[in-house]
DNA sequence: AGCACGCCGACT
DNA sequence: GTCGGCGTGCTC
């Protein structure tokens, strides 16, 4: 009798055992995806290994038959397996929610637009190498210092069983000093080589220009994924890569499971970028998991950012990471001038420079792009009488207000009301909306500039399929001369007429009770600066600021990255948080607030007498977005410089936590949270 | 995660 | 008396 266990995407760490029956005889072997019965359902299982005898403990009565195998000529292969055991292990989530998301259709993923602007970084053809471009490529693919002499005393793959650690390098230079030239160069050394590269990008620069450029700069061997691909679609690549017929792969965090043979690079571009981090189980980070694929597969690993992450620079310091600095733009242009203005006591949201420079760039008939921060821009309604503010009655944010639709919502449970005339808790009349939106500032700009042509992007004028790239494109003709928009807007900001980028407030973000707030301020202003004027070099950034003497938006505005890191690496230290430490985040959620508290409470308890003296916990409290959808959130986090020490621990908590849990909360487990809103 | 079984409250 | 609420436990 045949036998195989198999595993399910389901939060269950556990593997249950079928049996063959004459029509899956021969064709069910490990590594296929499979249909089984699983209590009154069928699922999509994976089975994981062989076995001689049915489980101690198992009638095997109750053994029942795998139904059918999903691809009859397809199955993953042993190293497949070993990974996602060690991504079960690493972020706690079962062996089936790890393979389901390295092999494609296993579950659907969050469609994202997918934007269509080139922003002309990619050559068609290999370019002439600049000296310093060509001594960071020569040290990229250098022959592999052996093992036995690379350090062995850096811990960065935790979870046993250990493995030497991998080349990595990072190129650290601002935009537009051609790292993605050098990456390409690598790339093509290793595809020569007879290896095979995985060229990692943020989702948002995934454009079908990028996947276009990379197709014409190596051929039939690239494959690329992106987010308006259909499972079919993702599926047939995936297979092409199985089967050895392409051996680069371009994608978004997900690609790192691409399973290319040979593995020789992995290039993580614009290092930093957030959506490298999963927001969902399994909470993997695509740096971590390229870390360890490198190592187990003796490949190298290339990063590069203008902002590096804490964790990258720190291990810059130490020497982990070889650091290569690309120190000159090659496409001309001097960085634009960056000028922090001070807000207080302004009124409306334009400070007199902004305006002044508004003006200026039309009268040159060149273009401005004003740019709001994503967080914190809610147009809240406030009554400066009491100080009330309308908050989402399921949530514990403030509601953002549309005017088109004169409706106030949330944008976390989506839920929406009428906004009141007067105040609800004083009667005052002076309530009414406060904060930037992008509706006001279009607004204001509007009655200002009433001779300008002004154009708004932000996610509610762009949910019509295609309406972004329009405005894009119709920036670039220069067919209105102010854009308008948050994050989705940067695409433009090295369009050749653009002279002027307005930061609207810099600072929204550094309210936020995030460790890593002040950081993304920083990084978000140099990007901002990085990519702008190109093309002129008179290009002009302004950065209005309540706090502008804040060092994070003092440093941002003097370019002064490294003295960025130097103060903040100092206060990370002290406080004893990340890059310093390693950290895991426990979360309870639930309707019930009172069963939230006890749970949290229990948990700490729990984790209180289980942590050795080399870990300690933060906590319990509110997660600071207490509520979301009519859910009570509450945290704990534990705080160790050992990952395997915090591992160890984990392992004990959630075993004593099952044993007694109360199945009205949820319980979510964040290794290296990036996030802890 | 789902889905069924099971044990207590107000309804045709 | 039943319908149905959700709490509990299991799925090879």
């Amino acid at each position: 009798m045949e036998l195989f266990d198999i595993v399910f995407d389901l939060p269950v760490l556990q593997t249950f055992t079928y049996r063959v029956d004459s029509a899956t005889k021969g064709v069910a072997s490990v590594g296929k995806r499979v249909v089984a019965p699983l209590g009154r359902r069928e699922l999509v299982g994976y089975i994981i290994a062989e076995r001689e005898h049915v489980p101690a403990g198992l009638d095997s009565e109750r053994v029942r038959s795998i139904r059918r195998v999903v691809d009859a000529e397809l199955s993953f292969d042993s190293r497949t397996i070993a990974l996602a055991q060690w991504l079960s292990a690493f972020y706690f989530c079962s062996l089936g929610e790890a393979l389901a998301i390295m092999i494609p259709s296993g579950r659907r993923v969050a469609s994202t637009r997918v934007f269509t602007i080139n922003d002309d970084e990619i050559s068609d053809t290999a370019l002439v190498l600049s000296d310093e471009q060509e001594r960071a490529l020569q040290a990229i693919i250098a022959p592999q210092v052996p093992l036995s002499l690379a350090p062995r005393s850096m811990s960065l793959n935790t979870a046993a069983p250990s493995l030497p650690p991998p080349s990595m390098f990072y190129l650290y230079g601002i935009t537009g000093s051609g790292k993605t030239e050098v990456f390409l160069r690598a790339a093509q050394t290793m595809l020569d080589a007879g290896k095979s590269v995985i060229y990692l990008v943020p989702e948002i620069a995934l454009t079908y220009q990028t996947t276009e450029a990379i197709g014409k700069r190596f051929g039939a061997v690239a494959s690329t994924f992106h987010s308006g691909m259909t499972v079919s679609a993702r599926f047939t690549e995936w297979t092409r890569i199985m089967r050895g017929e392409v051996r680069i792969v371009v994608g978004p965090r997900s690609a790192v499971f691409a399973p290319v043979r040979d593995l020789g690079l992995i290039i993580i571009d614009e290092e930093h970028d957030g959506s490298y981090k999963s927001g969902s189980t399994p909470r993997y980070h695509a740096r971590q998991v390229a870390m360890r694929r490198c190592s187990a597969e003796g490949a190298r690993l290339l990063m590069g950012s203008a902002t590096p992450s804490l964790e990258a620079w720190k291990l810059m310091g130490d020497k982990a990471i070889t650091r290569l600095d690309l120190t000159r733009r090659l496409s001309g242009g001097n960085l634009p001038e960056i000028r922090p203005v001070n807000l207080t006591n302004t009124t409306g949201c334009l400070s007199k420079e902004l305006k002044e420079e508004i003006r200026t760039t039309a009268q040159m008939g060149r273009q401005t792009i004003l740019f709001l921060n994503r967080r914190g821009f809610a147009y809240f309604y406030h009554c400066s009488a009491c100080g009330y503010e309308l908050t989402c009655k399921n949530c514990s944010v403030s509601l953002t207000w549309h005017r088109d639709r004169n409706q106030a919502l949330c944008h976390y449970c989506g839920h929406h009301e009428t906004p009141p005339l007067a105040c609800p808790q004083c009667g005052s009349l002076t309530a009414g909306y406060a904060g930037f939106g992008t509706e006001m500032i279009e607004d204001e700009v509007r009655r200002t500039f009433p001779d300008l042509r002004i154009r708004r992007a932000d996610a509610d004028s762009t949910s019509v399929k295609g309406s972004l790239q329009e405005t894009l494109e119709l920036f670039k003709a220069h067919c209105f001369d102010i854009l308008l928009g948050t994050q989705m807007v940067a695409k433009g900001l090295n369009f050749p007429g653009v002279r002027l980028v307005g930061v609207v407030l810099a600072d929204s973000g550094l309210h936020l009770p995030d460790f890593r707030a002040v950081e993304r301020v920083f990084s978000l202003i140099v990007q901002v600066a990085g990519r702008s004027g190109r093309y002129f070099p008179d290009g002009k950034v302004i950065v209005q600021t309540y706090r502008p003497n804040d060092p994070s938006i003092t440093s941002a505005c003097s370019l002064d990255v490294a003295g960025f890191f130097k103060a903040e690496l100092a206060q990370r230290e002290m406080l004893g948080f990340p890059p310093y430490t390693r950290l895991i985040r426990f979360t309870i959620r639930g309707k019930d607030e009172q069963r939230a508290n006890a749970a949290i409470s229990r948990l700490a308890s729990i984790i209180a007498p289980l942590l050795p003296p080399s870990v300690d916990m933060l906590g319990p409290a509110e997660c600071p977005i207490s509520v979301i959808a009519q859910n009570h959130r509450r945290q704990i986090l534990i705080r160790s410089k050992s990952m395997s020490m915090l591992h160890g621990a984990t392992r004990g908590i959630l075993a004593a936590y099952e044993c007694n849990k109360d199945s009205r909360v949820h319980l979510e487990v964040d290794v290296d949270p990036v996030s802890l809103l």
